[in-house]
DNA sequence: AATATAGTGTGTATTTTTTACACTATTAAA
DNA sequence: TTTAATAGTGTAAAAAATACACACTATATT
């Protein structure tokens, strides 16, 4: 007898300087036309990460996301026609990368649309634990994760980066101090491009470097 | 179709300065003969927790002890007859209350002992990753959380509390600034008892005082 | 009684990190 | 040319982390 199981994708975006998750109106029973986490069952033959990775796409049209397992749950009432484990995980995407391509792609679901995670609609299943888990998870390891820099785009401003940290610390930072502080820990790239299209200074542009990023997390 | 996995529970405790974790020697196929973490199916009326407890309790006499999730590891190939999803769960055990009543409880194993992580011997299924897994988890949380105290006696001196976290860190500490820190930190209760039984200077006793502990944390 | 043993317990100076805080510079649009 | 909006910058003070060595004490041994 071999396991049964879905996995739930808890997956994140950054935009208009808020954190917003991926929600899909769901089309099927239970709790049809209830807003909930993409996700569905995983294949008899189908790696866990397989399954997150084919969810993902279908709802963002994106491969190669950044992927982290959360955690399992596996209440005894959590689903309404009897206990079914759920695997969720946490993706992170560039909205740029997306956002014209969010569409539902099954026939399972209505719509999706993105939700900024302080406004989220009521959901099915155990589905609003297990986002507040993952915002817990990303604001405890917020100092050694790449996280940031999978939600912006892979050039960014040091304000948007400010962004994102408070977002998900919830608290406002200085921004000198903030700015001195990334500088110190040398693994931004400080680029010679601009932002364009604004309306004030422009500011510029950073990437990360991630081989020194590494190394600083060993 | 409900859902059919296991948990399989790393069981860590203190002694002689050393980490070690709790295995078993299967008497079942597969992996017959094989040390493995202590795990089981999960009923199907039963909660995932209940069934890591009952596992525990069954292979250390403890009820009540502290739990955490791991994750969940569902590789296709993880098990030899079939899929079989396992949620791995980190229990952190005192050895004083556990020394003596460690024995197999259960026909499926023939005998359960104490490894020392640095020293275990070839595991059944993905086990040896499980646990790498878990000392990775206990090292990195270990600036805030519980887990040294959930693994040392109610009451410990400040050497012991240091050996625990040289043990996770796997690296030594210098003493005076270990303890300075301990101290400033503010959550250790320095008691007027003091080691007994010892043939050298008898160190003085602390105790954790968990309500500061959380407002730490907090 | 003297000595060996093994671990306890303590202070200071230096460096690094964190915090608090306010103004000038640049750009586009009105 | 003025206005509105955001970018970008430095310093002083406080707090935390680090490096480092020796005297103390309880017991066991001779």
């Amino acid at each position: 007898m071999l396991s049964h199981f879905t996995v739930d994708c808890v997956i994140y975006t950054f935009h208009e300087a808020q954190l917003k998750i991926l929600l899909t109106e769901r089309n099927e029973y239970p709790y049809k036309g209830w807003w909930a986490l993409p996700g569905f069952f995983v294949e008899k033959d189908e790696e866990m990460e397989d399954a997150v990775k084919r969810i993902s796409y279908e709802n963002t049209g994106l491969k190669d996301i950044y992927l982290e397992q959360l955690a399992a749950f596996a209440g005894v009432k959590r689903h309404p026609e009897g206990r079914i484990l759920t695997v969720a995980y946490v993706a992170l995407v560039r909205y740029e990368n997306v956002k014209n391509k969010v569409k539902p792609v099954t026939s399972y679901m209505k719509q999706a649309k993105w939700y900024p995670i302080n406004h989220l609609p009521d959901l099915a299943f155990d589905h609003r634990e297990i986002i507040e888990l993952s915002v817990e998870k990303l604001k405890k390891r917020l100092s050694y994760s790449l996280a940031p820099f999978e939600l912006l785009p892979e050039k960014f401003t040091l304000t948007q980066l400010q962004q994102v940290y408070e977002a998900l610390l919830g608290e406002t930072l200085d921004k000198r101090n903030f700015r001195k502080k990334m500088n110190n820990l040398g693994y931004l790239k400080e680029l010679d491009e601009f932002q364009t299209g604004v309306s004030y200074r422009a500011a510029r542009l950073y990437k990360l470097d991630r081989r020194k990023f590494q190394k600083l997390v060993d």
